[in-house]
Order: structure tokens, then sequence, then C-alpha cells
DNA sequence: CCTCCTCCTTGATCATGATCATGGCGGACA
DNA sequence: TGTCCGCCATGATCATGATCAAGGAGGAGG
């Protein structure tokens, strides 16, 4: 595709400038001057949306960009030996994808769209020659990664000494405030992982998110109906995540 | 101190240029040339090496700086409410402590020496201008943050999906590894920290890592005596750590 | 409309590792 | 040299959540 289709292309099929996307005020170029998101947007390159199911990359191939998410919703898994895989992260939109693939040189998991999903090609080599003379960008590179190691450091405390109930309730009031902060509803939202996905992440079995699920209902903190998700009592279900002392 | 004293200072008390320094193939300025090094080694502090117990950083302080282990060894602690800790880390000489505290300006846990330690301060904020003018270094830290974010996830997967064996053996087998690239023995070494620090940190009671440890050794995989380690049969203890379909 | 298949739920049993309890070892210090 | 205290080992019991098993609900496609 010729270079001059491409500003008309990328208008065309969505806004794909930073400087008019919604979620410029969460994303990388959060801290940039306008002039500068025109250096940013000019490297971004635009992917046709995947569906549900289409992976973004694949685990041990080269690695050449960051994404970050548009519209939809992804996950990261990792498979390891035959058939063992550890689904490692959610990703919403403003999150980036592919982070911890900078060094190797390949990427360390698979990314894959649970539902349909856009997203922003942010080629590495030219973000980070970029960051050069962007001081503000390269900070808000440092701090995304920075914040990505303090999340995977939560996860690992949710691991080692939280119950089933505090992960589930974890989950949810997690995915509530990721929610809140995007403008959507904290208390009405659909999943777009199945309860598989949410069990392989959490480090449960199926049938244990189902029942506690089912608890949580019976006590009335949430109401579920498939993936249709409703939160009745946020604050109880934040003190059931922080309980103390159990286990 | 005057600055004046600072160069005599340092070359008194102990190599402290990256140019000398052993580790330099495997730390931050790794991939710098000799006049950069001159440049980074310029903005590095010296500190007093840390007592065994002592902190180098707490919890919720001030993020100023990251630091490069020169010797000795770390862990860190994040502490949730009242007394429920969470060791998330074990830091070896080269490697660097702090860089989950760039976003947020303060420090997520703190970093407690396990034995007489000494570090390199990197005030982050120099550190980043200094990243703008090379690339090198730069590189290298997004590397090294990479890095750390991909060892999370390894974490993860093994607080998830492994068995209290498996964990231990990883841990045995990834700590011969680490001792191994330093350039010691990856076979006899001294465990600087307790059963209930590996306890903490893999996710299990001391007693589990007591009584693992014992059958280890019974079954001719390691010869330990309180905290000296010797690895009679690292082949086997590799598959252990990684066998699959265990639990 | 029916069928198939995927995803989810629920029940029964089992196993791993936590917890509780006790005792030993070894180093620091008087 | 004896005592104390932190760290470690080991035994007995228990609880959480995994596993095995079966069945239901809902959506896609004929």
């Amino acid at each position: 595709m010729p270079d001059s289709l491409t500003g008309r292309r990328r208008s065309v099929l969505h806004e794909t400038r930073c400087q008019t996307c919604s979620l410029s005020s969460l994303c990388l170029p959060l801290a940039l001057e306008i002039q500068d998101m025109d250096q940013f947007d000019a490297i971004i390159r635009r992917r046709a949306p995947l569906k549900k199911g289409e992976t973004l990359f694949r685990q041990d191939s080269p690695f050449t960009s960051v994404y970050a998410v548009r519209s939809g919703s992804l996950k990261q898994v990792t498979t390891e030996g035959s058939g063992d895989d550890q689904l490692t992260n959610f990703y919403l939109p403003s999150e980036l994808v592919g982070l911890d693939g900078i060094d190797e040189e390949h990427y360390p998991g698979t990314a894959v769209a649970l539902e349909t999903t856009t997203v922003c090609e942010i080629p590495f080599d030219r973000l980070d020659h970029l960051s050069e003379s962007l001081p503000e960008l390269r900070g808000q590179l440092y701090r995304s990664m920075s914040k990505e190691l303090r999340e995977d450091r939560r996860m690992m405390r949710l691991l080692s000494r939280k119950t089933a109930d505090q992960r589930l309730a974890s989950f949810f009031t997690g995915l509530s405030d990721r929610f809140r902060r995007r403008g959507y509803s904290p208390y009405s939202f659909r999943l777009s992982m199945s309860r598989a996905d949410i069990g392989n992440y959490l480090g449960l079995a199926v049938e244990t998110v189902s029942r506690i699920l089912g608890r949580f209902q019976s006590q009335g903190l949430v109401e579920v109906s498939g993936r249709e998700v409703h939160i009745l009592d946020l604050e109880s279900l934040i003190l059931v995540a922080e309980e103390e002392g159990a286990r």
C-alpha cells in the first residue's frame, strides 16, 4: 500500500490519531504536548481489527513492536512443555502489550483477542529512538513498565497468600476499578473471558471459580448471568478481597 | 563530606569504578563503550556497606534511586495491612533493585540486606537524563525491566501451577544458575536467606520447606546442612522442577 | 426445529500442604 | 561453660481446593 493512501485510510477506518483518541489520557502519549504527539502518531501502525480468538503475536516469534489496546481485550498465554498453559495477563484498552519481549528479542507468550479488538502497533525500535528526543515519552514508557512490575508483584501476593474467595473478589474489584478508570460503569460489565481463563489466571480450577461465583451471588455480593456481571455490594467485595489472616 | 574527598574515598573504600568492576559484563553499563562508561560512572553514588538485616530503602519512602547490587544479597518485602508480608524477590550481585518504584514515586516494598551487602546507588533522574544521550544505556535499562517482567511471569506460573516439590526444585536450580552466571560454583553455595524467607517467597509454610528439603536429601538430590547447600544431582533436580502433569 | 458442541454448574471424594505442637540444634553472650 | 533464643526438623491432624463425574444451558449451523 502506497504511503499516499495511508492518511486517507487511517481516517476512514477509524479515528486513529492519538489527539482524537478518547484513550489519550491513559495511554502512552499521555504526557506529550500536541506537536510531540504528532511525532508519536507518525510511528504508529494501524492493524486490521482482530476477531475473537485471533492472535496478535505468537510465543517465540520475533519481537518487533509493542501494542496499545484501542478497543476490546486480549489475554496473554505462555505455554511450557506440552499443554501446560499459563494465562499471565488480561489487557484492556490503553494498556500496553508485549513489553516483556524487549529483551530476548522474542515474545514470551501468545496474545489472543478475547473479542473483536483493535490495537495500535508501535514498532519498538522507532519508539526507542523517539524516546531519545521526547523525555516525557521515555518517562511514560519507564512508568508503564514499572507499573506492570508492581502489578505482577500484587499478583504474586494474590497467588501465594490469598484464598480462592479472596482471589475472585480481587479479580472483580480489580476489573471494576479498571472499567471505572476507562469511563465505564464499575458495577455492570460483561466479562470477555471464560471461566476457564479466569481460573487459569487466578490459579484455580474452573469448578472452583463456578462454585465461588455461585456463593458470591447467594451472598448478595454480585449478580452473575453467564458473562454479564452486576456488582451489588462493592464495599463488601473489597473487604473479602483484603480480608486478613485467611489461610 | 566535601566533594573533593569523594574521588579519593571511592578508590580507598573499594574499587567503585564500573571499568574495574568484575560485574560490568552483567550489570547495567554492560553495553557501554569506555568513554560512555565514565559518564555513567560519574552519576553513581557509593553507599556504606549494609550489615545483615539493615534496610536499603523502606516501603512507601520516596523513590529516588535504583541500586545495583555489588556484593551480598537483598530481599524485597511488601507489607500489606498488619503483619502480612510478601517476599517478592531476592537480589544478587549485578541485579537492579527498585525498578518497580519508578511510577508512583515511592518504593512498593522494603529492601533488606540478607548479609553484608554493598550496592551502587544510581539516582534515577540522572540515569534517565543520561539515557537520553546513551542509547545503549537506555536499551539496557529497557531490557532489565523487561527481563524482570518475564521473571515475574515465571514466578506467577510457579505459584499457580507448581507443587511444593517443583517450587523448591525450581528455586534451587534457579539459584544454581544465577551463581554459575556470576562465576561461582553452581553446585556448592551458602543460602543467605532463612527457611522462612524461602517459604514466604515460594508460597509455602516453613515446615513444608523443611520437609521437602529433607526428602530431597534422602533422595540424593542435594546435601543440605543448615544454610550450606551442595547440589548432588542437578539434572534430576531440573527434571523435578519441570515435571509435568503434577498437581 | 433439532443437534451438536462449548461453556458452565453442581455433587462426591481425595490429596496436598497448612496448621498445631513439640523437640533439637547451634550460635551469641554472660 | 551454661543459658537463652532464633532457626530448623518432624509428627499428627485438618481444611481447602483439585479432581472425577455427571448433567444443564445456550448458541451456531444444519
